[in-house]
DNA sequence: GAGGCCATGTAACATGTTACATGATTGT
DNA sequence: ACAATCATGTAACATGTTACATGGCCTC
């Protein structure tokens, strides 16, 4: 139930609406917890009803502004402070890899080596992202570098890791690998 | 809708039942992709109501053993080489980080070498699991190393860059931290 | 015959996705 | 007036979690 706390946290140091919250998960935040815009809305008066947020103001066309209230910056905290039991874990690229085997060896190099491309892609845009941000004093700025640096760090290790996976496919020594054989210079 | 790909994953060289196939889900498996029992049991009837398993042959308690169709060997080799857009990406870990000014400068330290032992514990629980496998010719072998190798090094930039994060909080040049000044060797 | 494992299932609920619906306001 | 943007919502469906229900088989 992290949607909750995702929205808590956004609303601690500034007041907003739906579609003001929407646009943050749709740039920045979205990049650690994706929301749609129909969870978020009804998330937002679920937690109204629970008393973690109260509209300070309306504006037009409906617009509703919510601010936190002293409830909602108490589970705010709790949810930061509270050590919590490993969840489960779900990595859909991994268990493709799981699998792998059956592909040819020519498709799982191909396929491991579009993975390091994504991944690289990945570390482009959020190299493009850290470039674009002007990291002044904001309050969400420290913990934003953190999680960009993260972001950074996990792409490099997931192109690397998929380079290697695909040397590995290919194999420390692949005798039966005739077709490929193009140059015999092979040593050793 | 990946459950469904594991599970298809799993019957590709060995027939197996609904409780065979938790067994995987508790141990290696549930490393890249958790689920429950309840869940597993759902979608087994329902990949058999589309064709893509068939029970091979039935035990005792009800015991039913499954194993793959031509279809379901189709759509494993579908999901294995189709290329999908990027899905909506959530960490948890990574929200708290976001939100990590909420606490104090102690607090934040605090938490994040907390979330260096958490990773260094599962790098230190990936190890033992990788020195008890014994890494035979089996089909699922080699995908399973490389997803293991995915961990090791995904754990290992964990723990470091939680470490890297809580230098980063102390702050490149922390003035007002007079509390833990008890070298005064600092250079430069 | 009793305890432990084998084996499958249902029900209630929480969370997340996709598509659609509705309309106000602003700028040109 | 027209389009773009602001703004909130509902409905249907898919996926995932937790707890409970039911009973057969095997070994000691």
């Amino acid at each position: 139930m992290s949607l909750r706390h995702a929205l808590l946290g956004l609303l601690v140091d500034r007041s907003g609406s739906g579609y003001d919250l929407m646009k943050l998960f749709s740039t920045s935040l979205g990049n650690v917890w994706a929301a749609t815009q129909s969870q978020l809305y009804g998330e937002l008066n679920r937690l109204e009803a629970a008393g973690l947020i109260e509209v300070v103001a309306e504006g037009p066309r409906g617009r509703k502004e919510y601010a936190l209230t002293g409830a909602g910056r108490e589970e705010l905290h709790r949810w930061l402070t509270e050590k919590e039991g490993e969840k489960p874990q779900r990595n859909e690229m991994l268990l493709q890899v799981f699998f792998l085997s059956q592909l040819t060896k020519e498709q799982s190099v191909e396929w491991l080596l579009h993975q390091a491309d994504v991944a690289a892609g990945q570390l482009a845009a959020l190299t493009r992202l850290d470039a674009s941000i002007d990291w002044d004093g904001g309050p969400i700025s420290l913990g934003g570098r953190l999680a960009l640096e993260y972001g950074l760090r996990l792409r490099a290790m997931e192109e690397e890791w998929a380079r290697w996976a695909a040397g590995q496919v290919i194999g420390p020594a692949s005798p039966e690998g005739a077709a490929e054989a193009a140059d015999t210079a092979d040593g050793s």
